[in-house]
DNA sequence: TTTCAATATGAGCTATTGCTCATATTTTGG
DNA sequence: CCAAAATATGAGCAATAGCTCATATTGAAA
């Protein structure tokens, strides 16, 4: 695996101007990525879908790892924040309740754009190395096991694989009914409701 | 999504040499897309890896994407063919038994080079096309579905979403276990098993 | 208004990629 | 042993990629 560095922004846009058209390269490149795949995602081509000049492009970026990072990161905040507020909407109420407000969260996130994220997911495992972005998906984690820990549920497995392997298997379900065409997100939603709240077997109880 | 079409191979190897250099040229296409990823994953590299001209690559795989098709259906003609196998050895025997042998198939397949898997993934993807894909993949699901419909497994979802889901989950919790490094095979089962049972809850009896 | 920093532009350089083709070597069947 | 078929070779072409840089335009502070 070859290691890849990511230098940081040539310069930060100070001006409105600029942030509008580093979020426009973002986007268009999101676009790109959700209908050409890697093989059109070109830093040209997301220059020019950007309406925004192939230079203006480098004068924010580096390089085009750069690029990728930040709509790679870009998107674990997306998850990380709203991941978060569901949580934050949901204190103290049943675990049931909490549970199912993550888990749609998850789904929505996954069933909104599912090419995009599975490219994403693919870009975010060949940078892994940015810290930040592993500082986010510990987050996630964590949050997952304190509400485990919280609801004090007990299984035969440490709390942290616990985490991971619920994280991990919503995300697979979600994958797979992407692929399939899945329609209906509440019937998705259900199965993985089910899923999850079995894998937790007898630990899920009315407060 | 652009469309890809894979042409058929130029030419069948015949003699028992040019065998061996498709053999080679397969090898090698895998080897470098663990090592490198889409990066370094060209034909020249490919040939130069598999010891052979590039020449010889396009006497047999009329494009690249050709390569990578042939790589994708090997991979998952290896699943398939483990999994029947599988589903041979335990027939008759008791669904838990069945069930585990079933997900140590899976396991050992995703865990064995999971860089590789996760980026045949993708590409599998982009080359959905493939009639001959589908058919395997459907395959293994039609199996999973018979087993649950012969276990006369009852939920209030239809089999064929439950056998996705079952898939699904199991794959998704591999990609996660194996992205966080997980050492330990046998954990990582133990825990799948207990996913896999509780989702199927009170229908898992011995026969 | 003037001045300078911030921002934008795109022609085009260099490196690399997928791939071809004329040629050479090996194998096979008679 | 010999032709014809199968296989192998790799220099190099056309297309395209990532990226630079000299120049133009815009915005803001004075």
């Amino acid at each position: 695996m070859t290691q890849i560095t990511i230098p940081q922004p040539r310069k930060s846009p100070v001006q409105a101007r600029s942030t509008a058209t580093v979020d426009a390269i973002l986007e268009a490149a999101a676009r790109i990525l959700e209908s050409e795949g890697f093989e059109g995602y070109t830093t040209n081509a997301i220059a020019k879908r950007a309406g925004v000049s192939i230079g203006s492009l480098y004068q924010y970026f580096p390089n085009k790892d750069a690029v990728t990072a930040a709509l790679v990161m870009a998107d674990a905040m997306r998850l990380h924040d709203e991941f978060h507020e569901a949580a934050e909407a949901t204190r103290g109420k049943e675990f049931r309740v909490q549970l199912n407000a993550l888990i749609d969260v998850v789904v929505a996130h996954q069933l909104d754009r599912p090419a995009l994220a599975r490219l994403i997911d693919v870009e975010e495992h060949r940078l892994a190395a940015d810290p930040g972005l592993q500082a986010k998906h510990e987050s996630v984690l964590a949050l997952i096991r304190d509400l485990l820990v919280a609801n004090k549920v007990d299984l035969p497995f440490d709390l942290d694989a616990v985490a991971k392997d619920l994280f991990g298997m919503v995300h697979g379900m979600c994958d797979l009914a992407g692929d399939y065409g899945e329609t209906d997100p509440d019937h998705l939603k259900a199965r993985i409701r089910h899923a999850v709240l079995s894998y937790l077997g007898g630990q899920v109880r009315s407060s």
